[in-house]
DNA sequence: ATTATCTATAGATCTATAGATAATGC
DNA sequence: ATTATCTATAGATCTATAGATAATGC
């Protein structure tokens, strides 16, 4: 029982961790606090010397969910090979993103939730959209004649609708036809 | 107390449609059944003779939610102005559709809900997904020289997403700068 | 002495069922 | 007689709190 003080905040992030994905799994109200206590290896209790309530668990895991391009187009600068605008689509659409929303886009699995949320967590949503939008873009290619902005907020919306059905669908060949045609047609505009 | 045959079959129809309605405002798990049943009038007891489980007025519920492009065409066809293209986006992006999700899309709405509900009521969303896009296909204008099938799938994907967005966001502004500027685009291909 | 976590539980839900009541419809 | 709806409640949640326990850290 009762350890360090460092201990409590590394305990404190994981439990922020593991509800930012089960959150984008199972959705805001999808589990119980016992229940998450226990996949962080704790018990019911503990959980309000950390979070005043369960509202403000929602809004610190959504730090822990937003940010993903960020996250990627940092890992990718890292490690020499600069993010595209290509790879970030690929990597939206792909099976991988598809099936796994816990660790992938907050939007795609969330949105609805968020907008009836209360107003704090939507200025961190229109934050982070904002934020997205100019990462989308800096990386969009020159040749098409529409403003840059324009084309991010298309690209943006079709992305997160194109995961939205292709997840909600429970046909396969759907879902992967409207991943791969939103793919195609945002790489290359008519 | 119990009435007529007929007025349970009005009754039945009633409860589907309050549910469909609340659904789309408050999620899927957004209210309980004595709400459901006082705001329709009734009792809860009542319930269960009407349906055998809470799913079970969850995937009746999706026939009254799905299905409103089809309302819309039919409604403009027999009033002899029929829909358009055109209309169909500025109807969809309108703030009349943004601030009344009860009475809107179903997958702005709810769609990662649905990803989350069992086989019975994805397999009903892939047709509708379906319908949705043989409709949109048929009021597409033939300039733009992509198949319209393709194009039928993008502008779904970023009418869904863009809807998505703008009800998460705080920010009006924000909002409003998404549903017309994916409007614009998909009006005006490049 | 303080505090991070635990056990136990109060109080507020919510789904579903049992049994009563008052209409319909043969 | 049947049945549409009502009242009442069992049983299963879930959030939040109270008080105990066993570490840390001055």
């Amino acid at each position: 029982m009762g350890y360090s003080q460092a201990q409590k905040e590394k305990t404190h992030k994981r439990i922020v961790a593991i509800a930012s994905k089960r959150f984008r799994e199972k959705g805001l109200a999808g589990f119980g606090i016992a229940e998450l206590m226990k996949e962080a290896g704790l018990t019911v209790g503990g959980f309000y010397k950390h979070f005043e309530s369960r509202d403000e668990l929602v809004a610190e895991a959504f730090s822990g969910a937003f940010g993903t391009w960020q996250r990627q187009k940092e890992a990718a600068a890292s490690s020499g090979q600069p993010l595209s605008f290509e790879k970030l689509i690929d990597d939206y659409v792909s099976d991988a993103h598809r099936k796994n929303p816990g660790t992938g886009c907050a939007f795609s699995a969330l949105a609805p939730e968020i907008a009836r949320s209360d107003k704090r967590i939507r200025a961190l949503t229109s934050e982070q959209i904002q934020n997205d939008l100019e990462l989308l873009a800096g990386l969009l290619p020159g040749k098409d004649k529409r403003p840059v902005r324009s084309r991010a907020i298309l690209t943006f919306s079709a992305l997160v609708g194109a995961m939205s059905l292709a997840r909600a669908a429970s046909d396969e060949a759907l879902s992967h036809e409207i991943l791969k045609t939103v793919a195609d047609l945002l790489k290359h505009p008519a």
